[in-house]
This record gives C-alpha cells, sequence and structure tokens, in this order.
DNA sequence: CTATGGACCTGAATGC
DNA sequence: TGCATTCAGGTCCATA
C-alpha cells in the first residue's frame, strides 16, 4: 500500500491534529519490524510537536528531546481518532494523547516503530542515514539526477527502489514514472542520456505530486489516517497489466522480475 | 565497494 | 471443501 503519496497523504492527515497534543500512554502489540528502542512509559508526558516525511518514513517530534520513526512496510496503515475501538489483531502500536490515539494497523508487520533520542535528522537513526534526495523537495533537480545515475550500472529499476539516488518511489511508481518516461526498466542506469534522465526526472515528480494530490492513489484499498480512500484517479499504465494492451500503442504488457519483484513495461514505448 | 538472494509475516487469490 | 502454491505497495542483512 505505502509508497511516498501514501505516507505524505497520511501524515497530511494527522499531522495537525496531533501536533502539540500531549502523550497519554503509548501500547504495543505483537512485535514489528524492530522494536521500539525505549520503554513505552517513557513516552508518557511528552508532547508531539510535529510530523515530518522522509522517504516513507513518518518522524514525530517529541518534546522534550526525541523522535519517533513510523514506517508502514508493505501492509500498515494509520489511524487518528479521539475515540478508537480496543485494538484488534493486526493493530500493534497505540500512541495514546490528549487529542486523540495514533493507531498502526499493519498486518504483515514489516513496518516499525522506532524511537531515537536524537532530534536533527540525519544521522539520527541509520535507518535514515544513507537516503537519498526527496523527490518534491528542492534538492531534487535533474542535472545531479543524471549525474548520480552516472555513477550506477544496475538496472534502472532497481536504482529507483534503492533509494539511495532519490527516495520514496517503490515499486508501482517506479514502473509508471519509467513508462511515462519511455525507458525500459532493464536499461542500465549509467548507460541513460542526459535527455532521457531529464524525462525520467520530470516522470518522477509528476507521477509522484499527482499522487499525493489524489490523495493517494494506487489499486488497492489505500485510506488515510482518518479513514478516507484516496481517488484512484491516477489509474495505472502499466503497473498489474500483465498481457493487457498498453493504452498508448496496443503492445501487450509484459511483466519481468527484476530482484525478486515484479517489473510491468510496454516493450514498444519503452526503449533499452 | 557492488550484486544477489534470503529474511521478516499475513492474507487473498488461484490451482488441483 | 480442503490444501498447497503464488503473490503482494518494503528494505535490511548476510554472503560472494
Amino acid at each position: 500500500m505505502p509508497e511516498l503519496p501514501e505516507v505524505e497523504v497520511t501524515r497530511l492527515s494527522f499531522a495537525d491534529q496531533i501536533s502539540k497534543a500531549r502523550i497519554k500512554a503509548a501500547s504495543l502489540g505483537k512485535p514489528l519490524r524492530w522494536p521500539l528502542g525505549c520503554a513505552t512509559e517513557s513516552l508518557t508526558g511528552r508532547t508531539v510537536t510535529g510530523v515530518r516525511r522522509r522517504g516513507k518514513y513518518l518522524l514525530l517530534d517529541l518534546q522534550p528531546q526525541g523522535l519517533l520513526l513510523m514506517h508502514l512496510g508493505m501492509s500498515g496503515s494509520v489511524m487518528f481518532d479521539r475515540h478508537l475501538p480496543p485494538p484488534g489483531k493486526h493493530d500493534h502500536f497505540d500512541l495514546v494523547t490528549t487529542h486523540g490515539t495514533l493507531r498502526l494497523h499493519d498486518p504483515r508487520r514489516f513496518g516499525a516503530v522506532v524511537y531515537s533520542t536524537r532530534q536533527d535528522d540525519e544521522p539520527a537513526h541509520k535507518l535514515l542515514s544513507g537516503l537519498g534526495v526527496e523527490p518534491l523537495g528542492p534538492d531534487f533537480e535533474p542535472a545531479a539526477f543524471h549525474r548520480a545515475l552516472k555513477g550506477k550500472a544496475a538496472a534502472i529499476k532497481q536504482v529507483l527502489l534503492a533509494g539511495q539516488v532519490v527516495v520514496g518511489v517503490g515499486n508501482i511508481y517506479a514502473c509508471e514514472a519509467l513508462f511515462m518516461a519511455g525507458i525500459r526498466p532493464t536499461t542500465r542506469a549509467h548507460k541513460i542520456s542526459r535527455a532521457r534522465a531529464h524525462r525520467l526526472h520530470a516522470a518522477i515528480v509528476e507521477v509522484l505530486a499527482r499522487a499525493v494530490a489524489q490523495g493517494g492513489s494506487t489499486l488497492r484499498d489505500f485510506s488515510n489516517a482518518m479513514g478516507q480512500a484516496g481517488h484512484f484517479q491516477l489509474t495505472a499504465q502499466v503497473y498489474d497489466r500483465a498481457g493487457l494492451p498498453c493504452k498508448q500503442c496496443g503492445a501487450p504488457i509484459r511483466r519481468i522480475v527484476q530482484q525478486q519483484r515484479s517489473t510491468y513495461y510496454c516493450p514498444a514505448c519503452q526503449r533499452p
């Protein structure tokens, strides 16, 4: 479910409400990907000063001194409400605040909530170090993107997913952006021309920005922390369309596997 | 350093 | 209906 747009839409849906709330209690369900890293009681009494996002991580700033990193993994979603029912089978973290309860629901438990004492980002946690630039931020610009691709011999699809060059592009949006740019996913990153790198840069920005603007799209149910669904207007051009005709030229969409992940592309519209 | 494959976990869909 | 297999939006880590 969650790539950058879904995480950002989630953030926007509860950031203002939880801002300045005081933590009354925190509780855990089954183990997530990593341990919390502190006693739940030690969160009590602190204030959530704001919610930021870095890549696919949500960052809750705590006062005094601290940071809660939250990741939705593959199947995570967040709810925020004044009154929530008792935690269910797949609810694994509750943060009860004076403004409402923030709840992480994550059936597969690839997600995580991790406490860090550091307040400032980058080296704050090793999970955040080594992340590439924010695709919707001012540092993502075409020339630098092209330069970064020059240093990578791996297939462009894998480079996008790795997140070392640019963060937040997951499996669906990687396929979609490469389709928009007319680039074959197997093309080695360092072989991509300046012109095509610039097209890909524009495609990434466009596909992510449009998805955020539409409230987080994607194919299956996605809802923000208020339980509202995305608009689904950004229908996939290639993702999950193996064998179906390309919406641009009619050629059958192909599915291949790269790094044990499905890749979809149009063999006619996307050239190596 | 890069590249690869495995690991984590549950549920839905498909096939026999 | 039951049971086995495959696949799913992520990403860290060990190994070569």
